[in-house]
DNA sequence: CCTTACATTTACGTTTACGTCAACGTCAAC
DNA sequence: GTTGACGTTGACGTAAACGTAAATGTAAGG
């Protein structure tokens, strides 16, 4: 019967690795929604989860307010046909974006596989002049 | 012969859909050197390159210090092995974080289809609840 | 010659995402 | 009772990445 732990704003942001300055700075914008105890806020399970991820947004380079418009959409359960093919038509839109960047990476990890390559036979024959005995 | 293309700003601007105010800042931060014909600016192929990876690493969310850091040791050939040992290893980090970028990605395209899937279910049930004849 | 289109530099404005005090409350430990 | 350790609310500061005039040049076209 345990009820859906709590956090404190210390432990989200250890765990997390960020400071709470920012976890309050996400409150602002409207990312976080935490109940107070007295004066000191106190996190939900939810909350946990939309911090993870406005963070993992941030790490794809989405703003905050990108990141609030996502998480607000998914919640908001459509019910409407016209609501649902708009909202289809955004999943649409996100997945294409996202596949941009799967691409994107592709080739720069192409290019890291290609700079590496290129260290290694300089390694080999830097040894070789270096040492040739 | 013909002696490697060069481009005005607007071409530039208009193949990459970016303003020239933004690639006269590339400029400024080090990213694009344009040499001068009179007052006017006039790019090279390397300069598109350039600013074909700028883009490339601002979809991916990297800073244009970062972007410029990135270029910069790919074009500086390192020849000592420590130098290159440091180049390597700065190599791992960057393949490490677009290989957390991949995840992430992934995480988020199977959220977005797991959303598509309960929109085809309600799209399904709403049309027959709408017309059931 | 005048307009139009595009280029330039200089400079100040703006948004985003926090950092960094400052001043204060609170509760436990010594 | 006071000292930390942690929390709070302002409020101001800041770095990044341009946007947005304003004033000027310049080459082409009518």
């Amino acid at each position: 019967m345990h009820a859906s732990r709590s956090f404190t704003i210390a432990e989200l942001a250890a765990e997390f690795d960020v400071t709470p300055r920012a976890i309050r700075f996400y409150e602002d914008t409207g990312l976080l929604e935490p109940v107070r105890a007295g004066r000191n806020r106190v996190y939900s399970q939810r909350d946990r989860t939309r911090l993870k991820l406005t963070l993992r947004g941030k790490r794809l380079g989405l703003s905050l307010s990108e990141i609030l418009q996502l998480v607000r959409m998914y919640d908001s359960a459509a019910d409407t046909a016209p609501q649902l093919q708009a909202f289809m038509a955004v999943l649409q839109s996100h997945r294409a974006q996202l596949e941009r960047q799967q691409d994107d990476i592709r080739v720069m990890l192409g290019e890291i596989g290609q700079h590496e390559q290129r260290c290694k036979r300089l390694l080999a024959t830097a040894a070789n002049t270096a040492a040739p005995r």
